[in-house]
DNA sequence: GAATTGGCTTTTGTCTACAGTTTACCGAGC
DNA sequence: GCTCGGTAAACTGTAGACAAAAGCCAATTC
């Protein structure tokens, strides 16, 4: 124990650098889900390397594990690309999404304490003001807020991870989307904190299901237009 | 398009050294699913580089991919080490894989074709006779390859790559377990082909869910003895 | 005698350099 | 005009070297 008399948590825990592949990582990662690096994009480890102002490890140490994650395809002796989703990709990794969301929401209904019902409902409150504002960019984040709560009480560490990478590329495939899809995502959030509130994990896995379906019915319609 | 008439698939594709990296990861994976490298123990970046003849940067690459999918632990500054599996975490992931396998099981229901159930009945019977003669590595290995070919003929690859990686941690957790378990599996899985067989996706679902839940149920009896 | 501080060793994090492979371009031959 | 062969450039894959951080042990001081 340290005699120093300072309060834990009050030191500013001065600022870790951390490893440059983890910043670089960060980087790219923003920089693909944010379309600045285009998929099919061939991306030079000297190009990256030199326009991030590190050498070329780090990059190389970033691009393998962007690679095992599914964001660029590395091809041996040749380099590597932004990860180019196909159509069936992309269905295919909402169903996964739909799977895991809705077993969260089930683990949740039999978990959550009251503590955490009433964060799910001030991010609930928060994301309709932000619809009522207009807000684009505050109900997305807003929502994926909502969603890591959901998870987050379910318990299930292992699947929060594997979740967690998941939302994110369904993210990146139907960004156009969830913009559109705004109040209406909210009323189904009431009702799944409604079914949790009642210990009811069949009705929530059911709620919870039909909402990611709804963003899959959203896009085809869109892609029609 | 190629005019030379030879059928695709038919060349030997003559063997690639391919990157050492990949070489240094599987012989990894496999020291540690072996147990030759146990949980907890301190990886040296440069014992393993002078071990297997090649310098630190591949294993450098090996331990990063391994990291991100949950092999060893990467304290920054401070090295690799093998993932200690706690008791919550490795029931966590048999929910997940519990998870996934059912899904599987509901999809192969849905577009399983002749081709695909004879190939099943196949590893069947081989895993039956594998039990009969007491053969246990074969049984544990066309155990594996049964649960693979549910998942192949599921035709999702998304669910396919996750339920992948889950499964080969599930096996390094409860090896000792899957020895056990010899005769009583083979019949769950007839159960499930005969579920697939008649398209019926909830009961294929159901079947494969109690069939991981008695993994788990062993599991424990064996714990407490 | 216990705690702390200083230096030493080990190991990681990063950079630079070199070799191997693939690709593209260009010229010669049919 | 088209194809084939050769050459050159660019990029990746691997190795080795240097610097920084963390852990350990001993010496010193209160």
């Amino acid at each position: 124990m340290l005699s120093t008399g300072l309060p834990q948590g009050t030191v500013p825990k001065l600022e870790r650098p951390g490893p440059l592949r983890e910043r670089v990582y960060e980087a790219l990662l923003e920089l693909i889900t944010t379309r600045a690096l285009r998929p099919g994009q061939h991306l030079v480890e000297s190009e990256l390397a030199g326009h991030l102002g590190v050498s070329r490890q780090p990059v190389r140490e970033a691009l393998q594990r962007l690679n095992t994650e599914g964001w660029v395809d590395l091809r041996p002796a040749q380099g590597a690309f932004v990860h180019e989703p196909t159509e069936e990709e992309a269905d295919q990794l909402l169903t996964v999404r739909t799977l895991l969301e809705a077993e969260a929401a089930r683990l949740a209904a039999a978990h959550a304490g009251t503590a955490g019902i009433t964060a799910l409902e001030e991010l609930c409150a928060k994301g309709e003001s932000a619809v009522a504002d207009g807000d684009v960019d505050l109900v997305v984040a807003t929502n994926a807020a909502f969603h890591a709560k959901v998870m987050e009480l379910a318990g299930n560490v292992v699947l929060a991870e594997l979740a967690g990478q998941v939302d994110r590329r369904v993210r990146w495939y139907y960004t156009p989307v969830a913009r559109q899809r705004g109040i209406q995502s909210w009323i189904e959030h009431r009702e799944l904190i409604a079914a949790i509130v009642a210990r009811d994990g069949a009705r929530a896995t059911e709620v919870m299901r039909a909402h990611t379906e709804h963003t899959r019915k959203t896009y085809h319609e869109r892609a029609l237009s």
